[in-house]
DNA sequence: GTCTATAACGAGATAGAC
DNA sequence: GTCTATCTCGTTATAGAC
């Protein structure tokens, strides 16, 4: 019997598998504003309202491929921390910045449906809040390491910013001064600001050496959380 | 018969502005991808044939309403760095920057479409380049200034960054040097990431005092491209 | 209980004849 | 420019196979 629920288990998995494998596909070429039930079943021979067996609705499948996306690219990241772990932490951030943008040439499509346009009509669930939170510890996590281990620079909080500031820390990064919360959340919306200018084509006949010019913008953006160069 | 001629051209750019209105209504409602000359029509009264003597195609109405909201975005910084001529380089551009900021936030929408994701099947011909250039030409003017007045400073550049860096000198800011090249362009992806981060959502439950936060990340990005605090 | 298939709904897009 | 016939879509109700 516990074998019989295992298959049957296996099975489910397997199909729901299948269901975002082609949901992806479909992403890539009609983009997440059009994802459609019914394409998704006719390209895996099934009957559309058979999808209802495993996600609920339309939007329910999207909010899975976002979870899904947010997840692959925080273990790409993750992965490129701990490859990285003897390395000082301006390098490993260095090494964190370059494994999201090669997730993100990878998987060009799930970038956009999680940093890109808002899929008109769907407004993403709190579900999804663990899976895009991930990306952003790895980096608070760098940071915390340089302030346990050989320092942190940090210039001083102007007086408008220190209570948005000490709020971020308290919800955060309790840990570290409050000094680093904002240069830290502006970090990470200016490096996904670099990737999506390079993969969303604005760098083209600006920025040649792509690999060159993020490399260092990645150090850059290192020093302006207090990382030594 | 030129009065007759006047009045004709007259009607036909009023009729072109209605076109593109109730196309950037659509925008709003139904995002870029979904775009359709047949919706505009309707909206508009008329029959989807009638349109196709103002614009040739759905690619051709699509590039129009980005070669105007480009022009409109350029547009905000140009008369925020107008108001703000009298003061020091990195004040004016902390004006320039919240007035992307602030046309972004009003113009959400049109935002998406130039910085969001790509519309899929369409691809922006060159005649969309200079429009959107004109904010980056916005950006190297306020450190062009400050070169030529109260001062630049600027790190030494990393030897496997320097021919690039001197290409994209060469091109776009010749007068310049080299060493802030690569700083610029970073600034100016960072700016639009930070800005859509805040439109897109995702500062949600992360940022709370969002003017206060954006001010501080615009002046530390002057300072990252060597604009005296 | 778990799944798939059939059929249908109301809404909307689309192609082509006229 | 108009009309119609035929597509698409998400979603639900229902019936039956395993």
């Amino acid at each position: 019997m516990s074998t019989a629920q295992g298959a049957r288990a296996r099975a489910r998995q397997e199909i729901t598998a299948a269901i975002k494998e082609a949901a992806r596909r479909q992403l890539a070429q009609e983009g997440a504003a059009k994802l459609s039930l019914r394409a998704v079943a006719r390209e895996l021979g099934m009957v559309s309202s058979a999808l209802y067996r495993y996600f609920p609705s339309r939007d329910d499948l999207l909010t899975a491929l976002i979870i899904d996306a947010y997840d692959s690219l925080g273990e790409a990241a993750e992965r490129a921390r701990d490859a990285a772990c003897e390395a000082p932490p301006a390098a490993r951030w260095i090494a964190v910045c370059e494994a999201v943008r090669g997730w993100a040439l990878g998987h060009p499509h799930e970038y956009a449906l999680i940093y890109g346009s808002p899929v008109p009509g769907y407004a993403a669930p709190d579900t999804t809040v663990p899976a895009a939170a991930r990306i952003g510890l790895v980096l608070i996590g760098i940071v915390r390491d340089a302030h346990q281990g050989p320092g942190l620079t940090y210039l001083p909080l102007p007086a408008e910013l220190r209570p948005e500031a000490e709020r971020m820390a308290a919800d955060f990064a309790a840990d570290l001064p409050p000094e680093t919360a904002a240069p830290l959340v502006a970090a990470w919306a200016q490096l996904i600001g670099l990737i999506g200018f390079e993969l969303f084509g604005q760098f083209n006949r600006v920025v040649e050496d792509r690999e060159a010019f993020f490399r260092h913008a990645a150090g850059r953006l290192a020093e302006s959380v207090g990382l030594a160069p």
